[in-house]
DNA sequence: ATGACGATTTACT
DNA sequence: GTAAATCGTCATA
């Protein structure tokens, strides 16, 4: 039985994007919803995103824009993007201030809030198909969907914030991970080859093996 | 002003 | 396995 420890601060993000990466898996991702409820899980999957010399990563060649400006910010900032005219995404923001380099969450197990995450995600209008108990928050959009995330916490200060924030497990969970390449950037060249995701091994609520 | 493109998900063949 | 959905963002002009 895991307890839910205490809230991750500053520091704890002030990392390599890759350490960062690693580190977060087993952690509790937490959302307080409007109403006031919390929903959340354990994250189990990520990916690191290097940065400027990275060529899979918004912040690519040093490009700033109004979009990835939350990626300049100091670690524990949240980097929310819209994609595919649809989609959001949620990263953790890390390095040093100005270096834009990030983690992005692509999974969690769900363990607080199951059945509101579940109804965050069947309020999709179109959806024909139920949703497996796997699939509730198995993919970065998915994710965002399940938590309510979209850009209107781009920004938001993770190691303040009472809206979303990081835990540690009690006791620690140590899961037996997997590295693999990022999923999604194959128009990254040689970059794409990268092992830059990590994942929990064999877990059923990651977006794939 | 315009056109191409997604760090995805879903449904369908 | 393939393709549609759907639009903010970015580079180019």
């Amino acid at each position: 039985m895991t307890g839910v420890g205490r809230r991750w601060s500053r520091g704890r993000f002030q990392s390599d994007p890759e350490s960062l990466a690693r580190n977060l898996i087993g952690a509790l991702l937490i959302r307080r919803l409007a109403d006031g409820m919390e929903v959340g899980g354990m994250i189990v999957e990520t990916e690191a995103y290097l940065g400027v010399e990275d060529a899979a990563a918004h912040s690519f060649g040093g490009r700033r824009t109004d979009r990835i400006r939350s990626m300049y910010a100091e670690a524990g900032t949240a980097y929310v993007y819209f994609t595919y005219g649809m989609h959001h995404c949620f990263n953790v923001v890390c390095g040093e201030v100005d270096e834009p380099v990030a983690v992005l969450i692509r999974a969690i197990e769900p363990l607080f809030g199951r059945d509101r995450m579940m109804s965050l995600r069947m309020a999709e209008p179109k959806r024909k198909h139920p949703i497996r108990e796997t699939g509730i928050a198995s993919g970065p959009a998915r994710l965002t969907q399940a938590l309510s995330i979209d850009r209107r916490l781009d920004g938001e200060d993770l190691a303040t914030s009472s809206e979303v924030w990081v835990c540690n497990t009690s006791p620690q969970v140590r899961p037996k991970l997997r590295q693999t390449t990022r999923i999604g950037v194959d128009y990254a060249g040689a970059w794409a080859k990268r092992p830059l995701r990590w994942v929990v091994e064999g877990h059923p609520h990651a977006s794939r093996p």
